[in-house]
Parts: structure tokens; sequence; C-alpha cells
DNA sequence: TTGTATGCGTTATCAT
DNA sequence: ATGATAACGCATACAA
């Protein structure tokens, strides 16, 4: 039978094993979006840990405009897949929550979780990752005015780390200004503009920007330089995600490292995990920043 | 019927339906690598054309070490995707074309093509780019002395775009040196390594570098800047791709275009256009930088 | 241990 | 036009 598998080149179908074994063997990476770095990531280290468990990896991002629970739904009840990470990311897609429910596949929420139905999780502990960061402005740099660019304000990883922000100012007695609070959209260009309009405003011993991603804290220090605005010098500047960007920036930039390949490549592994043992209890992964 | 579909919430079985159709509606994107934003922005203009064209995307890049040939024919021949879109980017990797070749399925070649098979294919004039930035130079800026920064010897690109560095040195009377030509590995920091150890070799009045892509650009100006040399003042360099990082080098550094999204999109369509309907002649779209 | 038959959920074919 | 049934390729339960 080997020798004859061999001499025609036999291969399974995967439709009629699916029929039989309810399995393909695929499992679904849906994300709110492929720009950028960050994603990026997400995916190589989603890629990776499935060809590791033998599995395929269906990658997938709803286009601007599209009704994403609708098809989410659809696609999830055909069986293609035999589980979903699906990373959410902003607030205002509670709809979400519930259409994933009722999709009755193992999921793995990424960056996230949803009340009232059985999941696993990988989150990055961004709370404290904000949170040593503003405390080594503080504590380490002497801070006295700090500056919040975030991305959109529904956006759960700028809410997160605007939270860390409000509650470091008010524990070490620093006062809290709406005017230095400010959301954008991510991308290096609004942050830019943002900078030119703002930083000399901005400017000042012992002043900072924090900023919410590396793009936006490289497009600030690059709107500062246009101004002749000296980085470090008149103010400082540090960002979030430690992508690449942040060892291109000159002087090289303070971030907060954020295991991107790893949140993909783990919630990969729970989703595999649960798929083989479907009694296994919830678990919940915590990747410090 | 529909209002029982309705009810019941009935959704047609993705395998028994593959079984009998002998369609999956997901569509392959195979790429040599995950790492940067070159392949990211495939992925995103693969994801949004397959969305657009009512398939799924199954991405999957071979691991470092892994055996892709064998992977590919097996994962081919199981009948779970309608087709590939196929990225090899290395010359090396030569018996590729003979495994594709074997799965008996539609392919559509991004920046390459394979004899003897027939399959479609999404190129991008690199060469024709190529040249008109190594011209540019030349009889713009004046350039006397370029060196050239590539990446892997084996890689397609590198090897397209050196051709055109030879041919325009050749046509423009400057001298070729072997000294003058680096293969590297595409990333920033080892065109900043590389940077530090010559760039005082390299510095000159109408002196350039010619980076094959905008990674090692980057890398080269900081690496220039970190020994104290002024770019573009006593040293001019240039780019490929334009990427994001692109805007992020300070001065903004001047590249050649390529349409990154662009190229997964326009692959997915002529995959799709081919798995509706086999007959249709060989397409061959190339896409201008 | 080896061989045979049934069912998975569709689509397609054929008889009504 | 409508309704019954075979076939897709596999896994599994059962008979030999």
């Amino acid at each position: 039978v080997e020798a004859a598998i061999r001499e025609l080149h036999y291969r399974p179908n995967a439709f009629a094993r699916g029929l039989m074994l309810r399995k393909s063997g695929i499992v679904g990476l849906v994300l709110p979006d492929l720009h950028g770095e960050f994603y990026s990531e997400i995916i190589r280290g989603a890629n990776s840990q499935a060809r590791e468990m033998r599995r395929n990896l269906l990658v997938s991002s709803a286009l601007p405009g599209e009704n994403a629970e609708s098809w989410l739904s659809d696609f999830g009840q055909r069986g293609l897949v035999d589980g979903l990470v699906v990373m959410v990311s902003d607030t205002m897609a509670s709809g979400i929550g519930a259409t994933l429910a009722g999709l009755n596949l193992p999921i793995v929420m990424l960056d996230d979780e949803i009340d009232g139905v059985e999941h696993d999780a990988v989150v990055i502990d961004q709370r404290q990752g904000a949170l040593a960061m503003m405390r080594h402005l503080v504590e380490n740099r002497g801070a006295k005015n700090i500056v919040f660019v975030g991305g959109p304000e529904t956006n759960i990883d700028t809410q997160a780390r605007y939270a860390a922000y409000c509650a470091t100012l008010k524990s070490s007695g620093l006062k809290f200004s709406k005017s230095n609070v400010h959301f954008l959209d991510f991308t290096y260009d609004s942050a830019y503009k943002l900078a030119l309009e703002n930083v000399n405003r901005w400017t000042g011993p012992h002043h900072f920007i924090f900023a919410a991603n590396d793009e936006m804290a490289a497009g600030i220090i690059a709107g500062a330089i246009a101004k002749n605005v000296s980085v470090p010098g008149e103010i400082g500047v540090v960002g979030f995600d430690d992508t690449r960007v942040a060892r291109m920036t000159n002087p090289r930039l303070t971030t907060v490292r954020v295991p991107m390949s790893r949140m993909g490549a783990q919630a990969v592994e729970l989703l595999c995990q649960r798929i083989d043992d479907p009694e296994r209890p919830e678990a919940r992964i915590a990747l410090e920043a």
C-alpha cells in the first residue's frame, strides 16, 4: 500500500476527509486591519506556529465599510475553519461578541475578551507596560509635563495606555490637562502634522510626549526637528510597541516592547490545543510588555 | 424555503460542497518570508482583492530549514485551495518550478516566471525602475561613483537591480569596481554595520549609494550619521520600494516606488479569473515601478 | 486481522 | 417543473 501511495502520488482529499472528521486543519486569523508592522508581525508569529502545529492559516481582515459581522457568521458556520483567532481592537464593535458566541467554534481573542462566552485569550499586559513607561518618565527623567498622543479614542490599546497615563499623572501629583491629550490614527503623517502645529507649545524643561505607538513617535520627532526643536534636548519623545521604526529614529526611540509575533504564535497554539481537546479549561495568557 | 433557511440559520457545508464542486473558494498565497513591510503590503492587497472576489485567503510562508517543496506538493494536491499565488524570490530554489507544475493547479507567479509551465504572472518592471534611478543619479545628480548595496546575491530582485546598476555604469562610462558592490540581507542592522565600516571610504563629491531596499538605505544613513558623515552633504543615499521608512529618514529618502499591494491584488484577481475560466489564455501583467 | 457497507452534506442526474 | 437518487472520497462500524 505504501508503495502504491508513492507510485500514484496519492493524497487524501481534504473535502472528503473534512466531511467525516469535521475538521479542516485550517485555523482562521481575523484582524481589524492589515496595515503596518504590528499586524504583520502577528501574522508572522501565527504562521510559524501554525506550521509547527501542522495547520494552515487563513488570514482575513474586514474591508472598510463592510459588514464584518454577517460575513464572520456566514464564514464561521460553513465549517471551513476549525477555529478562529480574532482581534477586534475597537471597543465600538461590541456586536462582534454575540456573533462569535453564535458560531459555536473555538475562539481565541487577541488583546481583548468578550463577556459571557467561553473562549481563550492572549492579552498583553499593556497597563503594566504603559505604567512602567510613565513611571520611567516621572521617576527617572523628572517629567513635569507629559503630552499623550493616542490612536483612535475607541481603540482598546489607546484606552489602556491612556488609562495608565491618567493614573500616573494622578499618583505622582502632576496636573492633567485636556489640551495635553490628542487622539489620532496611529499614523506617522498625522503625528507629524500634529507636532508641526503644537511642538512649540510642548517644549520646555522636563517636558515629554508619550505616543501610543512608535510610528506616531517617529512622526512627532520628525515634526519637532522640522520646527528646529531639538529631540531630546528641548523635548523628550517616547513610543510604544518596539517596532522596527524604533531603531530607525535619531536618536533611537525609548519604547515599550510588545511581543507581537509571540501574540500570534501563542494564540494559534492555544487554539490548536483547544481544537484537539475541547474539554480543556479556559486559558488566558498574559504576555508581559 | 428561504424562510426556513433563515429560521434554522442554514449554511451549506463547505466540505460537502467542495466534494461535489471541486472548489473550496480558497486561494493560497505562498511567500518566501513574512518579515517586513514588503510582504505585509502584498498580503494586504491580496486580502482586499480576495474579499472583493468573495474568496478566502490562505497565507503561508515556509519556515527556515523546512522542505518547502514537499510541503507545497502535499498541500496543493489535497485540493484545499483552488489555486496559488506564489512568490519565490530566490533563484536557487529552482526545484519549486517542477513542483508547481506537478500540482496541476492554477498558479500565478509573483515577480518571477517558471519555464515550460503554463501559468499567469504579475511582475514588476524592476529593471526599468532601477535604470530610472541610476539614470537620475548619473544625469541629474552628476554621480561619479556609485556603491551598490543589495540583498542576498541569489535574490531575484537584487539581481534585477544589480543588473541595471552594471548596465548604467557601463553605458555612462563610469568605472565598475567589485569593491563597490555589497550583498547583504535587506535588513537595517546589517546595512548600518556596513556603513560604519565603509562610509569613510565611500564619501566624496558626487558619490552615491544605491541600496536595494529602503530599510538598508535607512541603515546606511544612520551609520553614516553615526560616523559624522553628512547625508546628503558628503554622500547621497537612495533606496528602493518606497515603503514607509522612506518617509521616516531624515532627509526623506529618494526611492523607487514599487506597487506592493497592487501586486498582491492583481495576482489574486488573475488567479480568480483563471479559476473561473481555465481556458483563458495566459496572462502576464507587468506593473510599472 | 481482513474485508464490506454505511454515512457525512452537498450537487447533479435521472425518472416522474 | 418536481421529486427521488447516485456520486463525490473518505472514515468507521461491523461482519467475516
